[in-house]
DNA sequence: GCTTGTGAAATCTTTCACAGCA
DNA sequence: TGCTGTGAAAGATTTCACAAGC
């Protein structure tokens, strides 16, 4: 999304191309980190889980399952199941959240504070290793870990913290020159809040995740119970 | 998506169903808030946009644009292109954004907060009438135009002031008791920050976009760059 | 000339259904 | 017996390529 947007497609759409051996599909990659989450919450259960109940926790089809953990490998055991913690080995190690991705977020507003503080990205292995506001009474306040930078240096810090993900919660005007510094520093990853759409060379992976795209969708999908609009116009 | 989606699918994966007319395939739905983001954008250069140039600017291809517009109808020139004000009003249509929706935001910590000041939310038409807390010390408080009420009001409040969507920003904990209350509350859609799934019945709209999650896609297509991971364990 | 709208082809994704193994 | 792993079928989405219309 994506958002988010997603995406979902996503949704929210994203520059893709990946080489791990055999190609996983990327709609199995979407799904891969979902699985992660429900194999977390199901782990102090048990340490086995089948397919099928997998599928009910992660909210899709038992034959989904199989067919995207096998795209990893042969983990699970016929007639019993998947070893929880070693399936959650598996997918990390897939992922690439071994490795402790380093974070930086552009922008100290209210979103930017807001997600320099959300518990969701250190509890994944991502550390925020800096944040950034253009605004000089913003900067040096702490902020979560961190304490504001000048905007005007990113591109030197960001090769120096060597950042690997960068956050844009900028305002929409400044969106697209920070996602082009953000590439000048070496960043692989773009997640992108901001209310506009950005564009990055191919290498670079990017998330567009725009709230008010993402109510447009779920306002459309609510019209399905609504009375259809009248044909003609 | 991300998203979504999600979103994907995407980006975000979400409970689908609709029907307007001639049913509209979900994946173009998730693209028409980005061509109408894309069409705002240009509508200061010219009265017309051709499917190619949407298309850039939308970061999809030429013949995507003209198969998913045309689900909406006939409302390119040949030779010319089409009209972008009278795109935008069919694709606003469609997606039901004409009729002033009408949210509630749950959860007042930073995140809720950040949300509820977003600009997004509002020059698209949604409009944020209420926000919960359960913690009895930010109750009172303003945020954005609201001012925070007891999350133990919930029930009464959506219903009397008849809250379209919902957006779950509280902690994982209270993520799926506050996503049952807002569906009993009649809320059709709800759009779910906290870092954990919550399922709705059919019906309800439902969009999860979990950061965390993002990033852990991100960091994985990042891979794309890197050396492949040794094939054995 | 240029650009839309759309069948048909190609590709991707999901689901089915069952062989194979514990 | 129970559950995985996987070919094959079904379905959805994207792309191609070109006729039709301005």
């Amino acid at each position: 999304m994506s958002p988010c947007g997603y995406a979902p497609k996503r949704p929210g759409a994203g520059t893709i191309s990946s080489v791990i051996g055999h190609r996983i599909p990327e709609a199995t990659v979407n799904r891969l980190p979902v699985y992660l989450r429900a194999l977390a919450e199901a782990s102090s259960s048990s340490p086995t889980i089948s397919s099928e109940l997998l599928a009910e926790k992660a909210g899709v089809n038992a034959a989904q399952v199989r067919k995207d953990l096998s795209h990893l490998g042969s983990y699970g055991t016929r007639g019993v199941g998947y070893e929880v913690g070693y399936l959650m080995h598996q997918i990390s190690r897939r992922l690439g959240v071994d490795s402790e991705l380093r974070v930086a977020i552009v922008g100290a507003g209210n979103l930017g504070q807001a997600l320099a503080t959300y518990g969701g990205f250190a509890s994944r292995g991502f550390q925020v290793v800096a944040t950034f506001d253009s605004d000089p009474g913003k900067v040096g306040h702490r902020v979560g870990t961190t304490s504001v930078r000048p905007a005007s240096t990113m591109s030197d810090v960001l090769l120096e913290l060597k950042v690997d993900i960068g956050v844009v919660t900028t305002p929409a005007s400044a969106a697209q020159s920070t996602a082009d510094v953000l590439v000048a520093g070496g960043v692989s990853c773009i997640l992108n809040f901001a209310p506009t759409t950005v564009v990055v060379p191919e290498y670079v992976a990017l998330r567009q995740v725009d709230l008010g795209v993402e109510l447009q969708i779920l306002s459309f999908y609510r019209q399905s119970e609504a009375a259809p609009v009248a044909a003609g116009e």
